[in-house]
DNA sequence: CTTCTTCTTCGAAGCGCTTCGACGATTCGA
DNA sequence: TCGAATCGTCGAAGCGCTTCGAAGAAGAAG
């Protein structure tokens, strides 16, 4: 069964092998009865392009690399939801996807990028100082970058916008009555990275807060429940009066509701609690947390686009911030101040 | 900057484009003079062979995709792991890796395989009767599956020996005095959905503990807390002589633990644990659980060798099952009976 | 009826690489 | 010492596709 070429649908459709090409790229105007005679070939034989000499001829792989980077710390179902919507979007544009981790490096990149394997680059958990991101200047490959480092000057960014998701969730509590509220962050090693979504988390957070007159502290948070389970302990024992709490750390969101509920604290009633992650992780822990949703699979597919209009030449923002969505469930309740704090 | 092509490197070294190509496959011997030559203008230049015009000449795209699967009940960590080991080992022999999800079903299959695009086919978690088996073997694309369908005749399957581990927890909980002892399983659909790890597992463990005169009841179990709360909660009720508890659920192995504390059983006092699950999870609970290690890194690098081995067009076994090996840890204790039971 | 357009379609020239056959230059056996 | 085998290298023929220029057909315009 030897494979079937271009060649075998011009014969059988009786035109020329650049006809059928143009009946399929669609790159010149083709009478519509030679256009559905070839197209009945294509269907009838089954043909599929070689990819290898459309590469070649027409210098365009149709692939996109995802560079994830696969570190401790990593948020893996996001980042699963997130690659998933990456090659979903990318199929909608006749476009695969070549997994690479971070570990090949510098090197890795500049080989798909030199061997034009790849037509584009789709950087994931970008860091604020990306050792990729000066690699990425000097390559010249169409690429998009989920995160921001620290300068994003002529590259082209998309993630959610973290900041407005830790103002939210100080407003949200800000409204339902709280005055002292806390942010239980990502591990420690997160923000010693300097990857930037944890930190503007956190700052955003802390400005809303300062905004609306709210004590507000942090803590970063290792994620096995035991270390869950100290942190709120010292949280609640030095800040007695604390009646709100916001989980940036998914791995983490379960474990907190059980720390409360051994440190003798019901929720909603003694505290509430509003998390930042998926929706699903939200609606599984009862009861059910009142959250903030990475929108996982719309970063992904936007990054596509973005990333598909560069590869047509077309110009593109530089930078994309997706606006958070507060989901409001079971975990956070109106506060009435039994005794006014102080 | 134009990119740098394989005469520009014969040019460079004072050869024929023919010698050149021969230097970097070592199809041909070639002196080591000029070798050294080549090599030399190679590095000089920054050559890359581009991707697609070798893939046209050679029908060898040197590229393998990955299918995976990403439904409900998926082992995130595991799977990533898995991932990250095809990607690291597929490298290792000069390919790249095509991500796939199987939401595309035969037609993304039989795209690949028709357009050359990759040379062989890598499918994680298979089920037992698996859709995507009858078209693998119209195909006739080399492939390696991870798991095992009903009918692997012909195929090539790699996994760890599920039902070894189900019996090495079995067995080792019966040396350590056990006479009654439970399997807390995957969520029920991943029984429904038939995937052979979970029965296998489920079977090993059974048939072990028949054959050392133990007790033995199973239970499927959801994943968040409460619902895995709930269910050691009957299990305890309607056995209360049970003392070993075998979990083979990734995402509630934390919970367990949670669990037994509010039920105020003692671990490993009252109740010795021993879990499947990767080295990282087991070690962060407190205590460090006794588990069964699901080898994913082995898993994902024996795969990609074995597809290499295969398109190398070398006879391999169609079945290769990797030996689980148990740590012990802190969640087993020697039991020793208060009371004869009955 | 001729000339100029416009619309379709064709043929051929690559794209950059691998691989086959061939050809000198050595080396070996007898 | 001569023919045969071996070694190292070269040239050229594709691999299957895209794309450019051009040619034929069919109208439109004069």
């Amino acid at each position: 069964m030897r494979t079937v070429t271009i060649a075998d649908v011009a014969k059988h459709a009786g035109v020329a092998v650049s006809t059928v090409s143009y009946v399929l790229s669609g790159k010149r105007s083709i009478s519509a009865t030679t256009r559905q005679r070839v197209l009945d070939s294509v269907r009838f034989l089954g043909y599929h392009p070689n990819a290898g000499a459309r590469a070649l001829a027409s210098k365009r792989a149709n692939v996109i690399a995802l560079v994830l980077p696969l570190r401790a710390g990593m948020n893996l179902p996001v980042l699963m939801q997130f690659a998933t919507s990456v090659v979903t979007t990318a199929r909608l544009y006749d476009h695969d996807v070549l997994l690479m981790t971070a570990d090949e490096g510098a090197d890795g990149l500049r080989r798909v990028a030199a061997s034009a394997l790849v037509d584009g680059l789709l950087l994931m958990d970008v860091e604020i100082h990306d050792p990729r991101v000066p690699l990425l200047r000097e390559l010249g490959e169409p690429s998009v970058l989920i995160g921001f480092p620290a300068d994003p000057e002529g590259l082209t960014c998309v993630d959610l916008d973290f900041g407005r998701a830790g103002a939210i969730c100080a407003e949200h509590l800000s409204e339902r009555g709280h005055r002292k509220i806390a942010l239980l962050g990502a591990p420690g090693v997160v923000y010693e990275r300097g990857t930037g979504f944890a930190e503007r988390t956190l700052s955003g957070f802390a400005d809303a807060a300062r905004r609306r007159g709210m004590e507000a502290v942090a803590r970063p948070c290792e994620e096995s429940f035991d270390e869950v389970c100290g942190t709120v302990k010292v949280l609640l024992g030095e800040h007695p009066d604390l009646t709100g709490l916001v989980v940036h750390n998914e791995a983490a969101v379960g474990h907190v509701l059980g720390a409360l509920r051994i440190l003798g604290r019901r929720v909603p009633e003694d505290v509430s609690v509003v998390a930042i992650c998926p929706d699903d992780v939200a609606e599984r822990t009862s009861p059910a947390l009142t959250s903030v949703l990475v929108p996982a699979e719309e970063v992904g597919s936007q990054a596509v686009r973005l990333l598909m209009a560069k590869l047509d030449g077309a110009a593109v923002p530089e930078s994309t911030l997706l606006e958070p969505r507060l989901t409001i469930r079971q975990s956070t309740a109106l506060f009435t101040r039994q005794e006014d704090s102080q």
